[in-house]
DNA sequence: CGCATTCTGGTACATTCGTTCCAATCTGAG
DNA sequence: CTCAGATTGGAACGAATGTACCAGAATGCG
């Protein structure tokens, strides 16, 4: 079902937005149909008549979610290094909810290859924003795993916490030897 | 509840190793008592007589792939990086269950401090098999943070695939610039 | 060999889930 | 303003789940 008047285009996207939500405090398993409704305060059949089932409503959150994530690497562009450092903190301390839901996607993909594309978009955004620091292919490449690693550390680990520690952590990988 | 006769030890861990099997094929959702016990070839009660309750054993069979994972890693110890591509070829592709099983246990880490202390004893594990072919420290935990994204990576991409590949990235990996 | 303990395997139950259905209400184009 | 279609909110259903329970079988210690 898609929405066509205004206010459902809203609701819909409330109960995206609840779905993030429900998922950084439960994980996928958390997400169900009156869970994610009670947090978006619409009522139970609501999550059922915007999206075809609980399946259509993680993958259309987890969509969004990335969609909202490339858009903010793509304002990285011609930035220095710092400034990525600092997005990094916001999104793993400050958006923690959005961070997690997006290496959920990850592993959502191994086992559903409808989310191929939108993991490898959310992929080619890390690999585009560390260009810019790192010009060469190949040793960018490497960065962005590093980053990945870094990131997923930060997310289960809470360390590096501070921005300045992961300035720090982002010169160790950026500057090689 | 605890095993006290072999035969019951052994019921124990058959029942944790379908814990993996089915958190490969379907994620921590799919893991029931009911599903693991089929997969396992046991009654599905054995699963609330030898577990607390599916929680317990759903940690439990992270810590068992945990530390067989730490016990494989330990045996690198003064062996080449050429090896160590190997290790992470079987591990990401001959026995993919157990190590998507090991990133669940990260996943699960965010939510569940209880299982930091597992969750770190892979991590140092993976730091330490590093050590070997980097001994600065600094610039091995960066190394650590790379070959993490490259096995991530692995899992929901299927790429690098082949071992050749894999040598190859871990060479970028290693070699710095 | 006797027997206390552990294990087995099946049933049963309350709860929660996804999904369906429908009458009432609201919306917005004509 | 009208009214056809979209949206709402609640109820209800079958299915699956976690857990408790129990009578019988197997086990291993003395």
């Amino acid at each position: 079902m898609v929405a066509t008047t205004p206010k459902g285009e809203a609701r819909r996207v409330a109960l995206l937005d609840a779905v993030i939500r429900v998922l950084e405090a439960g994980g996928p398993g958390a997400v169900t149909h009156r869970s994610v409704a009670a947090e978006a305060g619409v009522p139970a059949a609501a999550a059922t008549y915007y999206f075809a089932g609980i399946d259509d409503l993680l993958v259309s959150a987890l969509r969004r979610v990335t969609e909202h994530q490339v858009a903010l690497f793509a304002h990285l562009r011609g930035h220095s290094y710092a400034r990525f450092a600092a997005v990094l903190y916001d999104w793993t301390h400050i958006e923690r909810a959005s961070a997690i839901a997006q290496y959920e996607l990850l592993f959502l993909a191994m086992r559903r290859h409808t989310l191929r594309d939108a993991a490898d978009l959310w992929y080619q955004a890390l690999e585009e924003a560390i260009a810019v620091v790192q010009p060469d292919a190949r040793r960018g490449r490497v960065i962005a795993l590093a980053v990945d690693g870094l990131i997923l550390r930060m997310l289960w680990r809470g360390d590096p916490a501070t921005l300045p520690e992961i300035e720090a952590a982002l010169r160790d990988i950026v500057g090689g030897r």
